[in-house]
DNA sequence: CGAATTTGACCTGCGC
DNA sequence: GCGCAGGTCAAATTCG
């Protein structure tokens, strides 16, 4: 695992930006009319595809969620990033981690370069390594382990077959909140080190019956009020918590949107346009406030210029 | 007391 | 084949 770029892996990062001083001018405007974050014009394409997104829809959502964050280039991605906020790093810190080495890795290769099919359809893949664990587990018989053979009998999976990775779509935010409030019920079901990184990394699970969303957050550690959440797969049900049973709805709903934007004004150095993870940096951003951003011109606001900005975010690492 | 979280062990995949 | 890192399981623990 050398590689832990993800825009050399199909991934896609919608444009956030991140440069502080790109939006100094923004964040201290407070007379700004719209430095009000609840009267903020989001981009309707922006809310919309991210409602498709979050409630599960077809591959192509993906692709539009694409379009909709200007990244047309990717669009044969299977991971699409966007902002959101989760754990407290301060939190982490405290915690018992195993190893300590860290990078950040949004992830592993196997999410792209894999593909199979038992995982399709919310089908579980601990069912088909079940399968192959029982297996092993017959040809372990009279092993003296039992505790071993017993765990092993609930990982396994059918030879030859590859649990078939489920897109992607991931947020990076700034902010304090590690666990972003999405409407959705989520269980814990693992933590585990990031390899050069000082802060964990937490694994999520859907905790509605036949759901098999999973969410990963974490935490830069290049940039630890940046957090970095990924989800994985699509809900085949309805936002359990909200608003018209949608998941953008509940994302976006009021109660979400003050909460956040209390926190940013309780905290003045994040009083940052940013740091409200609902406002996507794209063509719309550009328009409605180029007069207030660096002279760079509308390229330097696009793909480009987060790609760099995250892959140097995320793959520098000491040796 | 049931649900949720924590955490050590284990599995898988990949690079060398 | 080995070692490493990511991902998952499940018993133990904590929480509400």
């Amino acid at each position: 695992m050398s590689d832990n770029n993800p825009f050399n892996h199909d991934y896609a990062f919608p444009f956030f930006g991140e440069n502080p001083s790109i939006y100094a001018n923004q964040a201290n405007n407070t007379q700004n009319p719209h430095h009000n974050h609840q009267d903020f014009d989001y981009p309707s394409s922006y809310m919309s595809n991210l409602t498709e997104c979050l409630h599960g829809g077809s591959m192509d959502h993906y692709n539009t969620l694409s379009s909709a964050f200007g990244m047309n280039n990717c669009s044969s991605s299977s991971e699409v990033v966007c902002p959101q906020p989760s754990i407290d790093h301060q939190e982490c810190s405290r915690k018992n981690i195993k190893s300590v080495d860290n990078q950040i890795p949004l992830t592993p290769n196997s999410l792209i370069s894999s593909s199979s099919n038992s995982e399709a359809g919310g089908c579980h893949e601990e069912d088909s390594s079940k399968i192959k664990k029982d297996d092993d587990q017959c040809e372990l018989d009279g092993d003296d382990d039992d505790n071993k053979s017993k765990k092993v009998g609930k990982l396994a999976k059918k030879k030859g077959e590859k649990k078939q990775k489920e897109p992607r779509f991931a947020f990076m935010t700034k902010s304090e909140i590690d666990n972003l409030e999405d409407g959705y019920r989520w269980r814990k079901y693992g933590q585990k080190a990031v390899k050069n990184s000082p802060f964990p990394r937490s694994y999520y699970r859907c905790t509605s019956q036949k759901c098999s969303v999973k969410k990963r957050v974490e935490r830069s550690y290049e940039d630890p009020s940046i957090v970095i959440t990924t989800y994985e797969g699509q809900h085949n049900h309805h936002c359990p918590a909200t608003l018209r049973g949608n998941a953008a709805a509940a994302l976006l709903s009021p109660s979400f949107l003050s909460s956040t934007h209390q926190q940013l004004y309780h905290n003045p150095n994040e009083q940052q346009i940013f740091y409200n993870p609902n406002i996507p940096i794209n063509n719309s951003f550009y328009n409605n406030y180029h007069q207030q951003l660096p002279q760079l011109g509308p390229d330097h606001y696009q793909f480009g210029l987060f790609q760099d900005m995250v892959s140097s975010l995320i793959n520098k690492r000491e040796p």
